[in-house]
DNA sequence: CGTGTGCTTGAGTGAGGTCAATACCTGTGG
DNA sequence: CCACAGGTATTGACCTCACTCAAGCACACG
């Protein structure tokens, strides 16, 4: 069922997905861009007819309310698409920040729907399908109102997009600064400091700066989700 | 610029958008559902390939953790496409519940590929761009953490969404339970009957159980943007 | 070697969560 | 018609968690 919908993305979109950057034979026909961390892919209210393909590096996509509160809707990596936001609209309703170098792919819309491109609307429709459950889930985190839930699901979540583009879940260098998290998870910068303390206090991580090392999955995963971690579980009921 | 993309929606459609319901000419060919409040349209883990247009009624769109707490990640009115985050894969990761006596038209995947549907799959794109841009309201709203704020912004929002299906935005009847509400907001229950009370002992709004007057939209407005309200400006500088 | 930016830690406070009791509204059955 | 039950809404008392303010540290930069 729903074979129409579903059906495998092409080659080249699909290599991206699982880590490897083999985009040449779009990027010939395309725009590629470097950033360097901190300058800007697109602002707020620009126009834009295309979405963008991360190579290499890393965005935070984010947006200002009317009394300039930032919130961080989500970070980008290898093989993720930014822009879709802009789609209904042609208005880029947020901004995209490098957080590293980068390296992105330019993709024209128009070329997307005329059949032009490696890959069609439909697969467009998928990847959106893809955003549209990452946001769910940042709605159903965000809702959760503990700390410690939140931090170990970034972290946990965090993992699980650096193995499936080969990176090592146990072990990596975070792109973005405490600010950002806390931006993105809605908590305070202390908050997200004191309760990366308690982690590594705890035993679930270890950490110096930048660099995390996750020496509890299992926990962490538990925490996150809001099970008991199995061996504490009598205690709570 | 992104004319293809954002090109107007086919009639049928775009009435629905604004509140006529003459949907005859598309319901014919597809299966119109009639669902009683507190039933269920789809559930975790259905296989759909289908999308569902709201002819009438309202649903509520939630998801369950596995520790089994609830988050309501939003609410569907006349007009309002539902089923777009079983899209990627073809199962459904919420669950879609009738609030009210509502009236559906279950629109196939497949015909709407080939063409052989009302709207095509660029409309598609361009209403789940609506979506995502939705579901980033709500994360901005969630990371907003004082409860007034987050209450009146779902009192303004849900009142601008009634304009448009052209039903008074200043008196309507919530179709939602408090519980549904603080489940939607990502608050204790007890904290919007409180903060309910509190706008109504402000003059903000009136109100009787479900029933709602907003009788000062532009405070409430500026309390979801977090704007000092224009008369109070002084009073925080 | 100062300066800035990011990170950490402490102390105090308040918004909102939890628990609990009560009121209200609707439908059912005697 | 009234009694009762179950779901819904309201209000109060208490307490905890995370925010705010504040100060100190560490690393990178010119």
């Amino acid at each position: 069922m729903l074979n129409v919908a579903i059906k495998p993305l092409p080659a080249t979109v699909a290599e991206i997905r699982h880590g490897s950057c083999h985009l040449r034979s779009v990027a010939d026909r395309e725009e590629n861009v470097i950033l360097r961390a901190g300058s800007c892919l697109y602002r707020m209210n620009d126009e834009i007819d295309e979405v963008y393909l991360v190579n290499s590096g890393a965005l935070k996509v984010h947006r200002f309310s009317e009394s300039g509160e930032q919130q961080i809707l989500g970070f980008y990596l290898a093989g993720d698409i930014v822009g879709l936001d802009a789609l209904p609209t042609g208005i880029a309703c947020s901004e995209a920040v490098a957080l590293d170098t980068t390296s992105i792919t330019r993709i024209r819309l128009s070329s997307v729907f005329e059949g032009r491109e490696a890959f069609s609307s439909q697969d467009l429709v998928r990847l959106m399908g893809v955003s549209l459950t990452r946001e769910n889930d940042l709605a159903m985190m965000l809702s959760q109102r503990t700390a410690d839930r939140r931090l170990a699901w970034f972290l946990t979540e965090y993992a699980n997009r650096l193995t499936v583009i080969g990176f090592s879940p146990k072990e990596f260098s975070l792109p973005m600064t405490r600010t950002d998290i806390a931006l993105y998870l809605g908590l305070a910068l202390e908050t997200v400091c004191r309760e990366l303390a308690g982690f590594e206090e705890q035993g679930l991580i270890s950490k110096d700066r930048r660099r995390i090392k996750l020496l509890d999955m299992d926990a962490l995963q538990h925490l996150a989700t809001g099970d008991e971690h199995p061996c504490f579980a009598e205690l709570t009921h």
